[in-house]
DNA sequence: CGTATGATCAAACGATCGTTTAAATCGCTA
DNA sequence: TAGCGATTTAAACGATCGTTTGATCATACG
């Protein structure tokens, strides 16, 4: 039974950083067992096929993201006196979160790499599991800032979760002074995200600006 | 002679939509070779190899986006009363009028790729192409951006490629109204990109504002 | 202890991959 | 029209792919 999980597991940390640096077509079944340090046949074995192992990679961290997202929308959603700020702070310090820990820079990279292909086994895992969170995101983005009609306002959540994907993924040049701790420097970078993200989604409008 | 350039023709015409829906590992010579109806062989023959067909469909659009944007910042690099949005026109409109070419928003969503893509000799293949041009924009846009610094400026540069590369892939894209013509809508879309490019590159600063 | 059960293993399966080969065919000039 | 280089063709190459198989190992329970 341990001994199981721990193939499991080392199946899917393999997978996580080899489909991100060669992608899922480019990504050998041989070459990741054989990194993982398990035999071949442990990927049908455990996972049914490729296919279905794939699925469980994204899904592991896309669940992850989404319960970090709507724990942290809770705290500000419908309040009266919630800013632009705050709520782009629940949309992307979960994400940024999940691009520090162990593999989660593969995880962002393979994302924006789905992204990018437009890869149909991630745009129908996005939308049949996922949807309703963007959806509340939509709903509070709509409220705070209402002089945009609906179809701008998801044109610029596209345009926003695009440069957050492919920033997250790693492509950036930004990296951390010697004087700066690494904390610090994750919460310089989730205020520059927030600030950026903030003056695309709400630019040309009369929205309230952040004292910051 | 010409029969030649037909079917090379009609090998890059066709690998650069499979390309795209596919991706390159995803696409294979025989369903390359089958859809633009010539023979399995002519790939080797006229390219050499795959990956040197995979470099060729890429060069092309790429000579051809960076010699208009190019041509475009020519009109208003270094004038005194240059606009930010001037420059940022002569960045998108490029791209743009390149998404709506026959196979160009096939091309976006390669390079949208090739952003998210680890694989060094296509960032080589990339830089080799970008580098000088994206060294001139950043040098207009630190010119009319001075409160950024350096780290700054190529920050945002870089969420602002981003999020425009992506939206040209066409991922999400706004669509067009009935009752506005296919002219009208591009002049639109060039214009909200701008705007939202605008908003990102130069918020938190004292930048001038356009006139809208 | 014997044996069921789940996990791992080496080996092989057929399919498909990119590439090569050699003959057939085309376009053109002498 | 004969000849020749350029191009196209069908067929095959070896390599590698995802998947399956049946034997072997480890462990827990009667």
């Amino acid at each position: 039974m341990t001994t199981t999980v721990a193939t499991k597991d080392r199946i899917l940390r393999a997978a996580e950083e080899l489909f991100a640096r060669r992608g899922f077509d480019g990504s050998s079944l041989r070459e990741l067992t054989s990194a993982a340090g398990v035999n071949l046949a442990a990927v049908s074995y455990h996972f049914g096929c490729k296919e279905k192992l794939i699925e469980k990679v994204l899904r592991r961290r896309l669940d992850q993201l989404n319960t970090q997202r709507m724990a942290a929308l809770d705290h500000v959603e419908g309040r009266p006196d919630t800013t632009l700020e705050q709520v782009l702070d629940a949309y992307i310090r979960p994400a940024l979160e999940i691009s520090y820990d162990v593999g989660g820079e593969c995880f962002m990279r393979m994302l924006a790499r789905a992204f990018a292909e437009r890869d149909e086994r991630l745009r129908e895992l996005l939308s049949q599991n996922y949807g309703h969170v963007m959806r509340r995101f939509a709903a509070e983005f709509a409220r705070l800032l209402p002089h945009l009609d609906k179809v701008e306002l998801y044109w610029r959540m596209d345009l926003v979760t695009g440069a957050l994907t492919l920033a997250m993924s790693g492509f950036g040049m930004i990296q951390r002074a010697d004087n700066v701790s690494e904390q610090a420097h994750h919460e310089q970078t989730t205020q520059h995200l927030i600030r950026f993200a903030a003056a695309g989604l709400g630019q040309g409008g009369l929205a309230r600006h952040t004292r910051q």
